[in-house]
DNA sequence: TTGATTTATTGGAACGTTCCATTTATAGCG
DNA sequence: CGCTATAAATGGAACGTTCCAATAAATCAA
C-alpha cells in the first residue's frame, strides 16, 4: 500500500500510460486535454497516493500561493480574532495562510519571518513585535516580498499598515469619560515603544486639552499589555496623593486587569471608577461588570488587510495606502458617572 | 539594490570567487571548509541579498524542517495556549511549526492538510475539527508522514493521541459538586459527534452512579460549546420541573456562558447555582465568581505533543504511545454548596 | 625525494516540477 | 485524396539545491 519511494508524476505517467507532461497539465486543470485522459490520469493519481510537490513546481513558476501571518501574540483574543478574518478571505481566494506566532519577541520574529521567506511565501502580513528593529524588514522588502502591517506600525517605514484609528478612538472615549462628569483621569497600562501607544495616549490627551482638564488632573501609568499590567497600573494610580476617578486603558487586557484589581479592593468598576477599554473583544460585553470599550472591527480589518495583500501580489508591487479603519465607542456598564460630581450624559 | 532576478548560489559564488559546492557547504555550516573562506562567502551572501530556497533544498535532502499544526478554533484560549506550549519546544529543535486553523469544518481541514503536505511537512500535529470522516488522514498515513493527535482522537484510528484524563477529571468535578451537597446534577454542552464528550459525560455518570445519584436527578443537555451553547444550556435546565442545582460543563467557555445567564437572570453562580468547567483556561480565575475548574495543563500537554513528535520525527516511526495528561480539579468560588442541603466539605 | 595521508575545493548528476517547441492524431474542406 | 487547421500529447531543458566522487593543495613519513 505503501509505496515505497514517493510517488512522482512520471509514476502516475507509467501508470496512466501517458506522458509527465500530460499528468503535469491534469494536474494544472488544463483544458488541452482529453476529459477522458484527464479522468485516467486522476485515477491513475489516486492509485499510487501521489502528493503533489509544491517546492519542485515553484522552481520553475517562481509563484507560490502561500501567505505568510505573522502575529506577535496569539494568546491575546484580539489576534486570533484578526486572523480569522483574514483567514476568510484567503480562503475564498484558494490562498492558504500559514500563522506563525512571534510571542512579542523580536529574534523569534526574525526566525520566523526567514524560515517564512525560505519557504518562498508570495506575501507576509505582519503585526510587528514590540521592539522590532527599523531595518528588521529590508531584506525582505529588497527581495521584492509584499508586506502589509496590520494593527501595529513601524516608525518610519513606508510598508503600508492596516489599523484601527487609534486616534481618534481614543478621543471618543476619553471625551465620554469626561462628560459624565470625571475630573481626574489616567491613562494604563501600554509603553512608549510602541507606535500605537503614541496614538492612543495623544488622542487621550488631546480630548482633555480641548474639554480643560489641566495636565495636573491627568496621569499615565504605563505597563505591561495584560491583564497583570492593568492590575498594576489601577494599584499606582491609587496609591497617588490624589487618585482618578476613572480611566482609559490603553486595551482591553489592561482595563479587565484593572477590573479585577478593584473587585480586590472591593471596589466596583463603573459604579467606584470607570474604565474603558480598547479594541472591544469579544469577552468585553460578557464580562461583569460588562466593558465599555472602543470598538475596531477586528476581523473587518483583517479581512481590509488580506484583500490588500492579494492585490498587491496581483499587481505585483509592494506599494499600497494604508488604512484607518472606522472605530465607535460601545458605552457598557463599567464607565459610570463619577459619583461626586453628576453631570447628565446619562444614557 | 534589489537585484532583478534573485540570487542563487551561483551569485553567490561568482561573488566570492568560489564554486556552488563550497557556497553550499557554508550554508550548512560544514566543518570542512576553511574559516576565512567561510567568511568571504557569508559576505558575498549579505552583499547579494540572498533568501535559501528551501524548496529547492527539499528536492535533494526530503527532510524539511517545518511542521504543521492543524487546529479547530483558534479564537478558544485553550487552543492558543497549546500551540504556545508546542513551539517553545519546537523553537528550541529549530524547528518552524506553521499553524492553521480550520475553524472546525472538515472541508476546510481537508484543504489546509492538502496544503501543508504538499509544503513537505515533516509531521503534523492535529486537533481534529469536529465531523473529521475517519478516513481523512489515511492519505498523510501512506505517505509516511508522522501525524499525532492532540486533545481530540478519532472513533478508531491508530494515530497517537496526547490528550488530558477526560473520564478522570470529570469523576473529580462530579464528586466535588455531590460531596457539596448537590443532588440534582446537570452535564452542560459538547455533542455526541466528540469522543471527549463520552469522556467527560462518561465520567460524570460514573460518579453519579457510585455516590448513589439516580438517573433520575440526572439532566444532560447537548449544546454548542461556546458561551452562545452555554447559555442555552442554563435555560433550558431551568425551564424543567424540578431543575438541577449544579452543573458540569464541558469546557470553560460552556461554564462562562451558564454563568452570564444566571446573572442574566440575577442569580449568583456558586450562591444559588454551582457551575464547574472544564480545561481551566486562564481566563477561570479571573471571572467573577471565579470559576472552579478542571485543570489540564494546556501548555503542558503541547509541549509532549511537540516531543512526541520530535521524537517520530528523528526515529522515522509513524507509531507512538499515547499520552493521558494528568488532571486536577481547582476548587473556586463557582462550585458552592447546594443551599438546601448543606453537607460538609466546606473547603 | 616519493608516496601516502589529510585538508579544501569542485564539477556534475540528481531531485520533481513547468513550459516551450515539437510531434502526432483528428477533423474539415475542396 | 492531399492539404491545412485544430486538438491532444510529448520530449527536453530549465529551476536552485545537495552530495558523491574526484581533484588539487598541503602535510607528513620514511
Amino acid at each position: 500500500m505503501a509505496s515505497r519511494a514517493k510517488a512522482t508524476i512520471l509514476d502516475i505517467a507509467r501508470e496512466a500510460g501517458v506522458s509527465k507532461s500530460t499528468v503535469s497539465l491534469v494536474l494544472q486543470g488544463s483544458g488541452l486535454i482529453r476529459p477522458e485522459t484527464a479522468v485516467k490520469v486522476r485515477k491513475a493519481i489516486e492509485d499510487v497516493g501521489y502528493v503533489y510537490n509544491r517546492g519542485a513546481a515553484n522552481l520553475r513558476k517562481a509563484h507560490s500561493n502561500v501567505i505568510g501571518m505573522v502575529i506577535n501574540d496569539l494568546t491575546n483574543p484580539f489576534f486570533a480574532e484578526l486572523a480569522v478574518g483574514m483567514e476568510r478571505v484567503f480562503q475564498a481566494a484558494g490562498v492558504v495562510p500559514f500563522i506563525a506566532n512571534t510571542a512579542e519577541n523580536p529574534v523569534r520574529q526574525e526566525e520566523v519571518l526567514k524560515s517564512l521567506m525560505e519557504q518562498g511565501v508570495a506575501g507576509l502580513i505582519v503585526s510587528p513585535a514590540r521592539g522590532t528593529t527599523p531595518g528588521a524588514f529590508r531584506r525582505i522588502e529588497t527581495a521584492g516580498v509584499p508586506i502589509v502591517f496590520a494593527m501595529r506600525r513601524l516608525p518610519d517605514s513606508r510598508i503600508p499598515v492596516i489599523a484601527p484609528d487609534n486616534h481618534r478612538g481614543a478621543v471618543l472615549a476619553a471625551e465620554h469619560l469626561i462628560r459624565r462628569g470625571h475630573r481626574r483621569l489616567a491613562f494604563f497600562g501600554g509603553s512608549s515603544d510602541l507606535v500605537v501607544y503614541h496614538e492612543r495616549l495623544g488622542g487621550f490627551l488631546e480630548a482633555c486639552e480641548t474639554l480643560g482638564i489641566p495636565a495636573s488632573d491627568r496621569l499615565i501609568v504605563e505597563g505591561e499589555t495584560s491583564r497583570k499590567g492593568g492590575m498594576a497600573c489601577l494599584e499606582t494610580a491609587l496609591a497617588t496623593a490624589e487618585p482618578p476617578t476613572a480611566a482609559l486603558c490603553f486595551n482591553d487586557a489592561v482595563a479587565f486587569g484593572a477590573m479585577l484589581a478593584l473587585r480586590r479592593r472591593k471596589l466596583e468598576a463603573g459604579a467606584d471608577f470607570a474604565v474603558v477599554g480598547f479594541d472591544d473583544v469579544a469577552e468585553a460585553e460578557h464580562y461583569s461588570p460588562a466593558l465599555t470599550s472602543v470598538a475596531v472591527d477586528t476581523a473587518g480589518l483583517g479581512e481590509r488587510a488580506a484583500h490588500v495583500m492579494l492585490k498587491m501580489i496581483q499587481s505585483r508591487t509592494t506599494r499600497a495606502e494604508d488604512h484607518i479603519g472606522a472605530v465607535s465607542l460601545v458605552v457598557r456598564e463599567s464607565s459610570g458617572p463619577d459619583r461626586n460630581n453628576q453631570v447628565g450624559d446619562a444614557a
